[in-house]
DNA sequence: TCCCTTTAGACAAACGTTTGTCTAAAGGAA
DNA sequence: TTCCTTTAGACAAACGTTTGTCTAAAGGGA
């Protein structure tokens, strides 16, 4: 690997030199003839800088780290990509750390690295956590749901979204819609909730309580959900699912009930992922903007990295329902 | 930040000593307690190292980079989880790169970011760009895929694989057992359609050429394949798909012919992602050992970086059946 | 006692940049 | 010509480690 100084050399000139225009620092004179004669010295010897030394120098490691809690999430590989598109398009790598380590290894191995600031998209990180990192003076933004004590987030308007994926079911025909809650010690839920809460207000319809069922964001809990609400004597005839894992096993202990999808009920998921016009029938959603979420977290944390960031949360608008085959029209 | 100088200040020693102890030098000869007073300082500092000027010194980054087409396959999932488990045990972060980006751009990024290894899976990385980065000197290996020129693969049993989920049809009976097969350029898709022909051979079964169906890695090319399958005047009762998208390709266009699985089609998909359990009917998979290969995966380039490997493709085996309700038994 | 070997740790150079400051030469005005 | 201002680029320190080498003190043997 060639070094500034070998450039200097060859190029004939000090090494400070080659690198004001390779940083194309404006406070350089330098004539023509100089400079075309370094960067033919840099073309030659292939040279690229070497970033633990420009580190080292400026303080600095253009790596974002990006916490979440699995893979397996496809809202998150959705977020992912939009984050990562962002990062690489403003000159930052992403450093990925999914927290099925404990909290404490990942902070240690964040503040180790001293990387440049921290998305998160994770359960496992609470306040006190939070606060350790801030503490670190790490700049940090959580993207996808709101934490306790966190002004820093991206989101997007999840009320919104679920008031549409009701009101659809309300357009329909729909007066006995149910909803299976995400668990509502986590903003999203709970934003999802208000707006299921909202759509029936304005819709002139009752609230049930026995038809909001809490339920964890994945199959299994979502089937089980969904089978305490089959049980029920006043049986929904539509189901509003607070997550597209949980609208899987809700589809599910329908289908093993031995009800069909849409005829015996309705249904509509939260989140358009990619298997949702896969699935037999295919699924109803409401589609959230989360590639954009994405790259408005990257930006809002980089903009806090350059201290020009207004401190204001965002709420990304944009949600849209995209009708398929689980919604049955009741005339 | 404490630096080392500050607590060889403190501790009233030099700071190469301070070094030494943090590395665990065994060169170091020291009296206990001046140990201790170096430890307390180190506390009290709430010192931890510069990682830039370390890199800078010993020239390495402790950093991997992960080279992916996408987040959206839940196959890469697997995949990610098991090489970031491995990857933070040996002390290694992970950097991701999904290749929406030009092949170029990463590669120059990667050699920029002076990575210490890059695992890939991606089917944009091309022979010559391989050797373009062989050229760099950079330890690479490529998981789940072999890649023409590379020695260094970390794949599963692809051919046993295919052939366990082909002979578990034959058990079940059928002998009209048609392939969609994936992109005949990857040597995943033809290992599969080899252990197709291996099980037809060992069952006695006829290979019929029209039985096989070339699709993209996609849901859509999936459902296209499958259409063709069904037009067929000696129409196959069972299909086995060399992926879990084509899986789901397959079962919409299934499904949408008014026909049922496994009833009337039964069908094997490869690859038991988590959503294989939700989807209706329950698909029966070929379960592979997904994040045993990012592991391993990441443990040769570990070895190649530290010049301990032997220059060996690994193969890891471990397929097998999860049977579930899309394979029915003939008579 | 003297000499030799350990022990315990200090010294200093080096890794490859960045950046504030300095200087020599060139050009322009008077 | 002299003096002043640009222009063009050199000099050198600093970032925080790591690591080969050196040295003073302590201990041991004869």
């Amino acid at each position: 690997m060639a070094t500034l100084k070998q450039v200097a050399k060859l190029a004939g000139v000090d090494s400070s030199t080659v690198s004001r225009v390779v940083n194309n620092d404006p406070s350089l004179s330098i004539k023509l003839e100089t400079r075309e004669r370094i960067l033919k010295a840099i073309e030659e010897l292939n040279y690229s800088p070497n970033l633990a030394a420009r580190n080292l120098k400026k303080k600095e490691t253009k790596i974002l780290g990006l916490a979440i809690n699995n893979f397996f999430n496809p809202v998150m590989a959705s977020i992912i990509h939009g984050a990562e598109l962002r990062a690489n398009k403003e000159g930052y790598n992403l450093l990925v750390y999914s927290s099925e380590h404990s909290q404490s290894k990942i902070i240690n191995s964040l503040v180790d690295r001293h990387i440049d600031g921290l998305l998160i998209s994770s359960l496992t990180f609470e306040e006190e956590d939070i606060l350790k990192l801030n503490d670190k003076n790490l700049p940090i933004v959580s993207v996808n749901r709101k934490v306790l004590g966190m002004k820093n987030y991206v989101v997007v308007n999840d009320m919104q979204g679920a008031k549409l994926g009701v009101k659809h079911l309300i357009e329909f025909g729909h007066k006995k819609i149910a909803h299976i809650s995400g668990p509502l010690y986590t903003s999203t839920a709970v934003e999802r909730l208000m707006g299921y809460r909202t759509a029936l207000n304005e819709g002139d319809i009752k609230f049930i309580s026995e038809y909001v069922q809490e339920s964890e964001n994945s199959i299994d809990d979502g089937y089980i959900a969904m089978e305490h609400l089959l049980s029920l004597s006043n049986r929904p005839t539509a189901v509003f699912a607070s997550s597209i894992l949980i609208a899987l096993g809700a589809m599910k202990a329908i289908q093993e009930e031995g009800l069909t999808i849409p005829n015996d009920i309705s249904l509509v998921g939260f989140h358009d992922v990619y298997f949702a016009e896969a699935i037999f029938p295919r699924l109803t959603t409401v589609k959230m903007p989360l590639e954009e979420m994405g790259d408005k977290a990257i930006g809002k944390l980089i903009d806090i990295i350059n201290k020009k960031d207004n401190g204001e949360g965002i709420i990304i608008p944009g949600e849209r329902i995209i009708s398929r085959d689980s919604v049955k029209r009741l005339v």
